[in-house]
DNA sequence: TACTTTTGTTTAAACGATTAAGCAAATATA
DNA sequence: TATATTTGCTTAATCGTTTAAACAAAAGTA
């Protein structure tokens, strides 16, 4: 079998006779076409089984009905829902995205981007990598003229909208829970400072302590990659302190796990000993026991907004990009591992 | 700031006072252009911040570099290891993928079809979904004269190229381990019989059992979905049963980990009790206590392979597609839900 | 010197669809 | 009846790139 030769418009047109332009627009359903036409046209259209080519109106058009989404990794339950959200909300209008990981690499990130902007899509929406620090490369895609939308891990700097939770309250929520169940002593184990979701979650936990008239011990507030090997470690450096901590808080979680492992291996019991808070309310955190109190990060309206955001730009003709920030309220979700009463 | 208008060859051509085919043939360093004008042109396109338009050339070449990826959901680290190795495989060669998710979704799979050929990719590799039953959607990508090459869920009906682990083995590896735990009714929580891979994993079961002179109990050989609900109650029927089994082998980790939570609950032993063999090595199973002894599936090698695939068929200009399959060996991860000794 | 080959470029067509402009025929309006 | 408008189509240009064919100039060969 040879690879195959595909209908086009001028196809159609030989066969009824008429011109290839006339092809167009009947299947435009243009005005200034005849019924009688129009009908022929989508008979012999499906008779010779037509597919428009995706290419050939994308470059007249210049439109390629392209969407870059770049994500730091698909392997978790909040990116793959909010993709999940962005097709949906996309796809109905005729959409379709190109789905790339970064890997938490800065390096990919970049190559992500190069290839976005190659394959001529029409806009991106991305989360920024762990690694990621310097923004030329985002600039690239502004300079492109398309237009950029982040979410949960974006930048001020880069001046264009955000979609994402309150991560300075759900910190608030969070502290405010764990006084509740009685803790004193709150450690929190953070994503890296210069991240400013984790910034702004340590900020939330610095404040909220100084609301409940908290002391803050820089001992118990640690910075860490929130990987599960890395909570297991930087736990380990608190249960070394002369004071243990009652509560942890932790960034991920990845981390959280971590941490919750080696607890139950020397044998510290949770909530009661040491009660344990994590952030992302992945799906394993209702599979382990005991249960790890979470927070859901509302991806399916982090999605749903970001495509609805993209959809708004395309009506414009003018693209003027300026921060906008769509900031939703988290939902702690209150397990075992910190219900103490 | 209006939408940009992106520098073409034609402005390079401008610049330097040639046409633009000289320009094109010097960026793609044909041998008839004068090294001279091939710096010039290279200059000014680097000046000009040049970047191709991939639509015309690929409108023009009839190639688009994209490559269409399908699979069930990406929140699976197995799927999201399989495409991130074909992704590294492609972007050597100058590919980009597509990656779309069916949600195990029949009417998703088709669409995600519609818009890959929409999008006129070069080529796609799929993983079905388990609503899938028959393959019309498949036989329009052989008709748009691309290669389709299949892994993990394919179906030998489509006569194409397959990538997976031989299922059927696998399930001999785990009977062969459990019995060697001094286990003698071991149960199979099994997927869907219509899906090739788990009917696969049944068929092996079944005759494994033979091999070692134990009864096949039709009790202890069930059907589910692999949800961590069904994995639930379909343990708790198991459970029911006058006669309970000594281990249960499930064919997918989620599953499985509801079997867990369930025999905890329960105050059943595991593995002393009742033995757990899960499928797929998901990282949970190491994160669970006890951790899940599981099958690796080997997604760096699929997806490596799917990828080869693939750049096989663009060496050739005739497609002429068969059933081939690469079938590898299963790894048994033995962990603590499964060692007795 | 006269011819052939090589080199370096240009011209023009093509990929498939879209669309502004043009034009003839049909219909409406005065 | 004469003119204006509407209808239904065609022509031709266009998107940006690639490439076969053409061609002039330079270099090589006899």
């Amino acid at each position: 079998m040879a690879k195959k030769n595909k209908t086009t418009i001028k196809d159609i047109a030989n066969v009824l006779n008429i011109s290839a332009a006339a092809v167009s627009k009947a299947l435009h359903n243009d005005s200034r076409i005849s019924e009688k036409t129009k009908k022929a046209v989508r008979q012999v259209a499906q008779n010779l089984n037509y597919q428009p080519n995706h290419l050939a109106s994308a470059l007249r058009s210049g439109k390629s009905k392209l969407i870059g989404v770049i994500v730091p990794k698909t392997n978790s339950n909040f990116f793959s829902s909010v993709i999940h959200n962005i097709e949906e909300g996309l796809n109905k209008e005729g959409y379709n995205i190109i789905i790339t990981q970064s890997n938490e690499s800065y390096k990919k990130e970049c190559a992500n981007i190069d290839a976005l902007l190659f394959t001529q899509v029409d806009g991106i929406i991305a989360s920024m990598a762990n690694e990621t620090v310097d923004l030329v490369h985002y600039e690239k895609i502004k300079a492109a003229g398309i237009p950029l939308i982040t979410f949960d891990r974006g930048e001020n700097d880069l001046n264009v909208d955000y979609i994402g939770i309150d991560d300075y309250n759900s910190s608030h929520i969070i502290v405010d829970h764990l006084v509740e169940q009685g803790c004193k002593r709150i450690a929190h184990i953070g994503g890296f400072k210069r991240t400013r979701i984790y910034n702004n979650r340590i900020r939330g936990y610095i404040d909220a302590l100084k609301k409940h008239n908290l002391p803050l011990d820089k001992e118990l507030l640690i910075e860490s990659n929130l990987t599960k090997e890395d909570g297991r470690s930087k736990m380990q450096g608190l249960l070394n302190l002369e004071n243990r901590p009652d509560a942890v808080y932790v960034a991920g979680d990845y981390a959280a796990l971590g941490v919750l492992e080696l607890l139950k291996e020397q044998n510290i019991s949770i909530p009661d000993e040491i009660a344990l808070v994590g952030f992302g309310n992945e799906p394993f955190t209702d599979m382990v026991s005991p249960k790890i109190t979470s927070v859901n990060q509302h991806s399916y309206e982090i999605g749903r907004i970001a495509a609805k955001t993209f959809l708004e730009f395309e009506d414009k003709d003018q693209l003027n990009q300026t921060l906008k920030k769509n900031i939703l309220e988290a939902e702690l979700i209150v397990r075992a591992s910190s219900r103490r009463k």
